[in-house]
DNA sequence: ACACCTTTTTAGAACCATTATAAAGTAGAT
DNA sequence: ATCTACTTTATAATGGTTCTAAAAAGGTGT
């Protein structure tokens, strides 16, 4: 099973349901942004397969606290979430309401000069709001 | 009244309320964060004064609309607002969960490489997470 | 000051994403 | 197969935000 390790390492044990999120999440080429609904239902379509919200709400959260997902910082209603955990960024149209993708490439490097006394920096994201 | 700029501007006429809110949020040579909660415990505290949530609500969204406050983008229960209306970013202390200002100045200069067919920039806004 | 009409405030209900609960089901070890 | 601990599930609880509709306040003309 492919993703034993993921489980794994986060501390789950392979059920059917897990290894069913794991197929929608990570059995692709590109990665996604989604919510906690759009995965059950993605889940509910592709394989026809109804697996309750507290799975689904468990197994991400699960994930992402082991960085096999993240969180994306924006202002919603709904948690977003990202299938791409390489270091980059995003475009948020606000009239589409959608995110796009922004490469670390395509943004100029970003050095923060101001230091927090005792803290290490852990991420850096850039957040691109885009109007018409 | 000296708030009576930023009330018309926002299309709101000034009330009691309205001007009370204005007080508490403009008031005050620091700029700070605050989510709506704060924001009526400090003026019930501060002003002795019971405002209602709903009113609270209507005003913080219309001066934000007017860009009068700014939202900080980031992943809470609850939304977070600044009354530093500058061109800046933030650090979020995710032990404190605490958020804390970065001067434009303290992160070089950002370069958005990648141009979004139609769509112009509207903000860059950078968060950075900090851990011990 | 008064009457009239519009806007605003308010308390409480509604909404909805998320989290908690506890009973029934499943996995893994022996 | 049995036992125990972990999982899943439906449903309830929670809590921030939004909606509602009735009461209060504001503005205007007389």
């Amino acid at each position: 099973m492919k993703y034993l390790e993921k489980l794994r390492n986060s501390g789950l044990r392979p059920t059917k349901q897990r290894l069913q999120i794991c197929e929608v999440l990570f059995d692709t080429e590109k990665t996604f942004h989604f919510t906690i609904n759009d995965l059950a239902n993605k889940i509910k379509k592709q394989l026809n397969n109804k697996i309750s919200l507290a799975t689904v709400y468990n197994t991400v959260h699960a994930f992402e606290k082991k960085g096999y997902l993240k969180q994306i910082p924006i202002n919603s209603n709904q948690t977003y979430f990202d299938t791409n955990i390489s270091d980059h960024h995003h475009f948020y149209d606000l009239k589409e309401e959608k995110l796009i993708d922004l490469d670390n490439s395509d943004v100029g490097p970003i050095n923060i000069l101001k230091k927090i006394n005792g803290k290490k920096i852990k991420s850096v994201e850039v957040l691109v709001k885009l109007e018409d």
